[in-house]
RNA sequence: GGCGGCAUAGCCAAGUGGCUAAGGCAGCGGUCUGCAAAACCGUUUGACACCGGUUCGAAUCCGGUUGCCGCCUCCA
């Protein structure tokens, strides 16, 4: 079976044929950079992030490019509002975007244009537009004329009349069709300009990701992707500009990710509840809100709520005992350099977990089914930790385990964090309590267990639980964790 | 108004014609334990919105009904 990915142009699940045997050039649309990224942008760079991963497993060579919109109308307000220039403020929201991708554990791209960075190429595409003639010039501004081309419409599935039937389209007076939209606008006073042939001005909206798509990929390239809302206008402008201007094909698959709601209702800054990657990740451990993004199809709509959260944190957690009690078993995972960087998945894999997770993800990249293979793994795995037989053969069946689970994992992003790493991470709150005291507690119920007094016991058990710390009485001895900050079951103590 | 999507157990969520419909969370019962915790096993009355149709056979395809949602304007 090879992989099929749903193509939003043909409404079908097709086979990834890339243009060159063995690579695939994709082009993913960015942020726009004048504030700082919420968790739908997180949701859309994830999955991308993991298709990116997925295709390098699979053996295809990809070339990835992700760019950021750093002129356009909203964050010239914005820079009105705060005083700094442009330049500036688009700086300072790229490394912010930078700061929570490395937080999501989200790779760069392997190329991150600006569009500042390619006046150059966008000026050409328009002449080339204006030249064939689907472009016209008033004044200062250059439109597209969506009626000089054919095909218009076809990507988002609309007609011009229809759109123009239902509209609640601003006339403009200046446009030969209601539809027609700006390629080059004329400066105005303290606005960002570049020289162009039509005078100062800057690009309109679409354009630079027709001009560097094509720049670094080719006129025909692979993959283009981005969130469900850029369908239309965005991408549909985007493939007319560039077909028109290069006469070829555009883009052969068109990838679009499905929407996030925040309880239920629409992610939007009237609502008051929009949520930055920073306040997530105050809330959340990047591995919870990787867990959660991968958990529904990534065409879905997905409702971001605090008890879908918690849910994704029991069974996280779940799996890094699990990866505990392997290190503490067989000790910690060392893969060589290339299982570390790049794991391989092929379809004729030995291991049952690897090739199901290739004929899951092969399926228009089904993370949630692939998520229930590895849940399905860690339950083998803690079965044979269970098992009486821990002889060498036990030992190295585990590392053949856990060593192909992770090759999985680490395609979606996930169980990448030292266990003992992770739930100090997990547990933010320090005990006020320092782990001599605990050791010497745990000594003095030892000694009262020894002489079977139970109360006493228990009762210094009680104690280190309302200082959060759970206690596990095992063959080996009494060994201590600390209560997960905010997992559901503690919650439930503070409801009740 | 136009276009599109969704409806699977208490909750979340895979599965798109055919073995006993994945997996997670929560609850309950059991194994283990002095009791717990963790883990494992079992379980949550027949879980595929409703009505028709196609088919030897449908959660899955077709038509209709109801309900929810998105886009059509900046938006991941």
């Amino acid at each position: 079976m090879p992989l099929r990915l749903y193509n939003s142009a043909s409404r079908k699940k097709e086979t990834l044929k890339p243009i060159k045997d063995g690579k695939v050039g994709i082009y993913v649309c960015g942020v726009t950079v004048y504030d700082l990224c919420h968790i739908g942008h997180a949701r859309s760079a994830i999955v991308f992030d993991v298709l990116v991963k997925y295709l390098r497993a699979r053996g295809f060579k990809v070339t990835y490019v992700r760019n950021f919109t750093d002129v356009d109308d909203k964050i010239i307000e914005r820079s009105k509002k705060t005083g700094e220039d442009t330049i500036t403020l688009a700086e300072r929201y790229i490394k912010a975007f930078h700061e929570d991708m490395f937080a999501l554990g989200v790779h760069d791209a392997d190329v991150e244009p600006r569009a500042t960075e390619h006046i150059d190429d966008i000026i050409d595409m328009i002449r080339r537009l204006v030249e064939k003639g689907v472009a016209y010039v008033v004044d200062t501004t250059v439109y597209f004329s969506v009626e000089k081309f054919d095909s218009y419409g076809q990507l988002s599935g609309r007609r011009l009349e229809e759109m123009v039937a239902g509209a609640r389209i601003d006339i403009d007076e200046k446009k030969k069709h209601p539809m027609d939209f700006v390629l080059w606008k004329g400066t105005k006073p303290g606005e960002p300009k570049w020289q162009s042939p039509w005078g100062e001005g800057r690009p309109g909206w679409h354009i630079e990701c027709s001009a560097m798509s094509c720049r670094y990929l080719g006129e025909n390239f692979d993959i283009h992707g981005g969130g469900r809302d850029l369908i239309f206008p965005h991408h549909e402008n985007e493939r007319a500009q560039a077909m028109a201007a290069n006469g070829v094909n555009f883009v052969n698959y068109w990838i679009h990710n499905g929407f996030l709601t925040v309880e239920s209702e629409k992610m939007s800054k009237s609502l008051g509840n929009f949520i930055t990657i920073k306040d997530a990740l105050q809330l959340y451990h990047p591995q919870e809100l990787r867990l959660f993004l991968l958990s529904k199809h990534y065409r879905s709509p997905l409702d971001f709520s605090r008890s879908a959260l918690l849910e994704t944190r029991s069974g996280l957690i779940r799996i890094y005992r699990t990866l505990q009690r392997l290190e503490e078993m067989i000790g910690p995972y060392k893969g060589n350099s290339k299982e570390r960087t790049t794991p391989s998945l092929s379809q004729s894999d030995g291991d049952r977990l690897k090739s199901n997770f290739v004929r899951v993800m092969d399926d228009d990249l089904n993370t949630a089914g692939g998520l229930g293979l590895i849940f399905d793994r860690v339950r083998d795995i803690n079965r044979l930790l269970d098992s009486s037989s821990q002889g060498e053969d036990t030992k190295s069946q585990l590392v053949k385990e856990r060593r192909d689970l992770l090759s999985c994992s680490k395609v979606l992003g996930l169980l990448e964090v030292e266990p003992s790493k992770f739930f100090q991470q997990i547990t933010k709150t320090p005990p006020e309590i320092d782990t001599d005291e605990i050791e010497r507690m745990i000594q003095e119920r030892r000694k009262a267990r020894n002489e079977k007094d139970w109360t006493k016991a228990d009762a210094i058990r009680e104690e280190l639980s309302k200082r959060g710390i759970i206690l596990e009485d095992g063959p080996r001895g009494t060994k201590w964790r600390l209560k997960a900050e905010g997992s559901t079951k503690s919650l439930k103590k503070e409801v009740s």
